[in-house]
DNA sequence: AAAACTGGCAACCGCCGACAG
DNA sequence: GCTGTCGGCGGTTGCCAGTTT
């Protein structure tokens, strides 16, 4: 049957975005807001692919995005929450108010993939990422295709895991995936616990055990607020030397 | 000074679930 | 229930600037 294309691909300017491209989408978005991706470019007289001006918008356009370096705290957040979710980088890029999924990705192929290999070698440990396979893995972690989230679970970013688990909608439009959708965690690595905190892991397909969120018991639904939590108070200032302890204890599972 | 190499990042691609008709 | 469309996702590509040889 074959899938329609979602444009033309002739006739449409491809490549970098000028700045009268960048403005004219700007204004458009500004005036009528997000929507309807496939007439938006004829609307606002770009002659781009509507994917394409949507990538633009949420990548680099939106107004809420962070610009500048990713923290130290943000890459090790980062990491954790990638030994929690794996490559999914839309879920993680809601916990990180500013970022964008592409740019966590860019990140953490280029900085952090190799950050955490250089770890692992420097201590002899088995790196904790699930893409890089170590001789005896202690974690595997499940990489569950992309998903679309339902509207049920558009919630701002500092909407806690409760509300995320109960499905309450959001009455802001900011994105944030964790929803009560395609999780599944591995309850078997639910049980560590070091340096007090709780320290899960996510999905795990050697045995094919899993557990959707719905069926989560309280352990594991606190699990990630937990996580949280613990990241916000430890970013107060004073308290650096509690916040490598902190992120320590998640690499001793 | 120039060529080769590397890293970072914006943009593209194809897949897939949700949803409307 | 089926089909087509839309929007969102992760993976990949390719350009460009910076660095090394």
């Amino acid at each position: 049957m074959g899938r329609t294309p979602c444009c033309p691909k002739v006739g449409l300017h491809r490549g970098p975005w000028s700045f009268k491209e960048d403005a004219l989408l700007t204004r458009y978005i500004e005036k009528h807001g997000e929507g309807n991706w496939r007439n938006l470019p004829k609307k606002a007289g770009l002659l781009r692919c509507g994917k394409s001006c949507r990538l633009r918008w949420m990548n680099y356009l939106r107004p809420d995005i962070k610009r500048g370096n990713i923290t130290p705290d943000e890459d090790d957040l980062i990491m954790r929450l990638h030994s929690l979710l794996g490559n999914r980088w839309s879920l993680i890029a809601g916990r990180l108010p500013g970022r964008t999924d592409n740019e966590i990705k860019n990140h953490w192929n280029s900085h952090l993939c190799k950050k955490l290999k250089n770890r692992a070698g420097e201590t002899g440990r088995a790196p904790k990422s699930p893409s890089v396979g170590p001789d005896k893995p202690r974690i595997k972690i499940h990489h569950p295709k992309a998903i679309r989230v339902s509207p049920y679970s558009v919630i701002p970013r500092t909407d806690s895991l409760d509300n995320l688990l109960s499905g309450t909608p959001s009455p802001t439009n900011q994105r944030d995936e964790l929803g009560p959708s395609n999780i599944n965690i591995d309850r078997n690595a639910v049980d560590g616990v070091a340096g007090g905190v709780v320290a899960p892991s996510y999905g795990n397909d050697h045995d094919g055990f899993f557990i959707p969120i719905e069926e989560w018991d309280n352990d594991d639904m606190k699990t990630l607020d937990k996580l949280f939590e613990e990241y916000e108070k430890l970013k107060r200032p004073g308290d650096a030397g509690q916040m490598e302890s902190f992120l320590d204890s998640f690499l001793l599972i």
